[in-house]
DNA sequence: TTAAGTGTTGCTCT
DNA sequence: AAGAGCAACACTTA
C-alpha cells in the first residue's frame, strides 16, 4: 500500500510534529534499523527537534535539527501515526518518538519489511539511493517521461515501477495509471508514440494527485476514490469501470497486474 | 489444517 | 539489459 500517495499522507502526519522535541525514543531491536543498534539509534534521537518533513517517491525524510535526518521506508504495509497521550500503544510499533505532552509519533510496520535510518540530509540520501525524480515533481514532465521510455524494450509497467527512473509508483498505482492511459501493462517502453506518452504522463499526475486528495492509506481511502478508478475493482471478478467487462490479471516478476483486456489492448 | 497470496526492495543467476 | 526466483516478515484468504 505505501506508494507515493500514502507516504504523502504520512508526511502530513509528520509535519504536524514540527518543532517538537523528542523526550523519549524507543526503537525495536531487530529488522528495520540500518547502520546502528536500537539503543544507539534511540540515544541519537533523544533531544532532537523535529524539523521539516519531506518526501521523495516512497521515502519519507524527517529533518532533525542538528542531528541529520530520519529516513523512513514503509515497505509493504508500514504506516506513521500520531498517537494521543492517552492512546494505548498499537501493535507493531517499531519506532516511537514521545513528546513532552505525551503524544507519540509512531512508525508501525507489521511485516518488518521496510527501513528506518539516519542520514545526513534528504538531498544526499536521495542521491545515494540513486532515486529518480519524484513522480509529482514538475521536472518529471513529458520530456522526462519520454526519456525513461525511449530505447527500453522493458514493459512500460516495470519502467513506471523502477524507482531509479521515476520514484513513487508501485504495483497498485502503476496498474491504475496504465488503465487510465489505456495502455496494456506489457507494452514495450520504446513502442509508445507521442500521444500515448502524453496520455501516460497526464494519467500519472492525475492518478497520484487524486489518490492524495481522497486520503489514500486512510481507512476510507479506497471507497473515496472516483468510480472510474480501477483500484476499486482490483480483485478477482472485478469489473472494468469503463466497459463493464471482467478485469484480467497477469503475473510478471512475482507481481500481479490487474487490467481491462478490452480497454487496454496490446498494440 | 495447511498452503498460497500479498502493497517493497535487493540480491543472485541466467 | 532485463527477466526470474527468492528472501525478508506477519498476516489473510482459499
Amino acid at each position: 500500500m505505501p506508494e507515493l500517495p500514502e507516504v504523502e499522507r504520512f508526511r502530513r502526519v509528520a509535519r504536524g510534529c514540527a518543532g517538537r522535541i523528542v523526550r523519549r525514543a524507543a526503537a525495536a531491536d531487530r529488522g528495520l534499523l540500518k547502520g546502528t543498534s536500537a539503543a544507539a539509534f534511540a540515544r541519537r534521537l533523544k533531544g532532537a527537534r523535529i524539523g521539516t518533513a519531506s518526501r521523495h517517491g516512497k521515502q519519507l525524510l524527517i529533518a532533525l535539527s542538528g542531528a541529520g535526518c530520519l529516513a523512513m521506508h514503509f515497505g509493504t504495509n508500514g504506516s506513521l501515526q500520531l498517537l494521543d497521550a492517552d492512546e494505548p500503544e498499537p501493535r507493531y510499533v517499531r519506532l516511537s518518538l514521545a513528546f513532552a505532552d505525551g503524544r507519540r509519533l509512531a512508525y508501525l510496520n507489521p511485516r518488518r519489511i521496510g527501513t528506518v535510518e539516519l542520514a545526513k540530509d534528504a538531498r544526499s540520501f536521495i542521491a545515494a539511493r540513486g532515486l529518480g525524480p519524484d513522480a509529482l515533481d514538475r521536472r518529471f514532465d513529458r520530456k522526462a517521461m519520454a526519456a525513461i521510455l525511449a530505447q527500453r524494450k522493458r514493459d512500460v509497467k516495470s519502467i513506471l515501477m523502477d524507482q531509479e527512473l521515476v520514484a513513487g509508483i508501485g504495483n497498485l498505482y502503476s496498474d491504475e495509471i496504465l488503465f487510465q492511459a489505456r495502455l496494456h501493462p506489457q507494452t514495450p517502453g520504446d513502442a509508445l508514440d507521442r500521444q500515448q506518452i502524453a496520455r501516460l504522463l497526464a494519467a500519472t499526475k492525475r492518478v497520484l494527485k487524486t489518490a492524495i486528495t481522497c486520503g489514500a492509506g486512510s481507512e476510507q481511502g479506497l471507497e473515496r476514490l472516483p468510480r472510474e478508478f480501477l483500484l476499486r475493482e482490483r480483485r478477482r471478478g472485478g469489473h472494468c469501470p469503463r466497459c463493464g467487462g471482467t478485469v484480467a490479471t497477469l503475473k510478471s516478476g512475482g507481481r500481479t497486474s490487474y487490467y481491462c483486456p478490452t480497454c487496454q489492448k496490446r498494440r
